[in-house]
DNA sequence: TTCCTGCTTG
DNA sequence: CAAGCAGGAA
């Protein structure tokens, strides 16, 4: 088959050397692979060895804390990951004695492993012949065979998939899934594809139809909605109040200031004299505007954040609000959105780094 | 099964 | 403004 062929070919001479393709470790491979979902290689370098150092096998990983884990995701978004990778370390440990497993239909059934982790693993660590399906094989696929059922549709998905499979070397399973991977990264990148010098170009349907800059095809999502959070810095000499974020909304486990969310943009006048801010920092509360608003972009909200240092006018209820006071020399101990951690670095300027 | 939602960076 | 997978709700 001319096009697995050429594109492993191809993957020999222009390979990039990255840690996690020289080892057949399950753990080391499915730790590059979940930080490397929805992230960059050059973002998820960092990352990667911070979690090997720290937790060098499934055991140290699956006994750690929660907080912990979530203390080294910050930063890198998507926190659910790093919740489920615990989970999954923990079952791991629980039915497989901490040998992590490496066929595709085991590792399927731990949280956070989907149908492309799952291959991925199973392929690079065990070589089993099954087809990876990520972003880069999209594109490549649609872009060669000129395919234009939207990536992102059920039934675009399906047709890439079996694809997929049907182009599989059997042979060697992991070394042509990272070949269309790294060609997908590579060669024929998403903006700026290198067609010019492309191995495969003859025989390039949308090189040939003049479609590269058209495929593959995604259909758009649903707009955002905006919200608008507005967080209270209340400082007790050398403590400063904290919130752990509940279930049901983003963020979750992550630690913020106190919140006081509003349909729209609250003036601080306004916001003074709310209810539910009387409520928890007295009637004549000395509030002032220090930050914002800054606009926080998520994949389906764009966040508009004000952030106002408070001066109660009695003592907060700290029990009922499920507010806790921390000392700001431990602020860095707790793991934080983007958001509030740009933003305290900025204010606590000398306080905390 | 299908649809909706999660974070950050270049 | 685009890019990048999985879980849970509908």
């Amino acid at each position: 088959m001319a096009f697995s062929n050429e594109i492993m070919a191809w993957y020999s001479r222009h390979k990039r050397d990255l840690p996690w393709r020289r080892t057949t470790n399950p753990y080391i491979i499915w730790l590059s692979e979940v930080i490397l979902q929805q992230t960059r290689v050059e973002q998820g370098l960092p990352y990667f060895h911070r979690f090997v150092s720290q937790y060098p096998d499934v055991v140290s990983f699956a006994s750690a804390d929660e907080d912990e884990i979530l203390l080294h995701w910050q930063g890198l978004g998507y926190y659910s990951r790093a919740r489920n990778m615990h989970r999954a370390a923990k079952a791991v440990v629980q039915e497989y004695g901490g040998a992590f497993p490496t066929n595709y239909e085991e590792l399927i059934k731990l949280k956070g492993i989907g149908e492309y982790t799952a291959a991925a693993i199973a392929s690079f660590s065990a070589n089993e012949a099954r087809a990876v399906v990520d972003g880069n094989v999209f594109r490549v696929l649609s872009r060669y065979f000129g395919i234009d059922d939207p990536i992102n549709s059920t039934k675009g998905k399906k047709r890439f998939l079996s694809l997929a499979q049907d182009l599989l070397d059997h042979q060697n399973p992991g070394w042509y899934n990272q070949s269309v991977m790294e060609f997908g990264a590579l060669q024929c990148r998403p903006k700026n594809p290198a067609c010019a010098t492309c191995v495969l170009r003859l025989d390039c349907r949308a090189v040939n139809e003049g479609r590269v800059g058209n495929l593959p095809v995604k259909i758009k999502g649903k707009a955002s909605r905006n919200r608008y959070f507005n967080y209270f810095v209340v400082k007790a000499d050398d403590r400063l109040l904290m919130s752990k974020r509940g279930k049901g909304d983003i963020w979750e486990n992550l630690y913020e200031l106190p919140l006081i969310e509003t349909s729209s943009q609250a003036a601080p006048h306004e916001l003074a004299a709310m209810d539910e801010v009387k409520a928890c920092f007295g009637t004549n509360a000395g509030m002032k505007l220090v930050s914002g608003p800054v606009k926080h972009v998520l994949s389906h909200q764009n966040l508009f954040a004000q952030f106002f240092e408070v001066t109660p006018s009695r003592a907060p209820d700290i029990k009922k609000m499920q507010w806790n006071y921390v000392f700001i020399k431990d602020l860095g101990t707790l793991a934080k959105p983007k958001l509030i951690y740009s933003f305290l670095k900025n204010y606590m300027v000398g306080y905390y780094t």
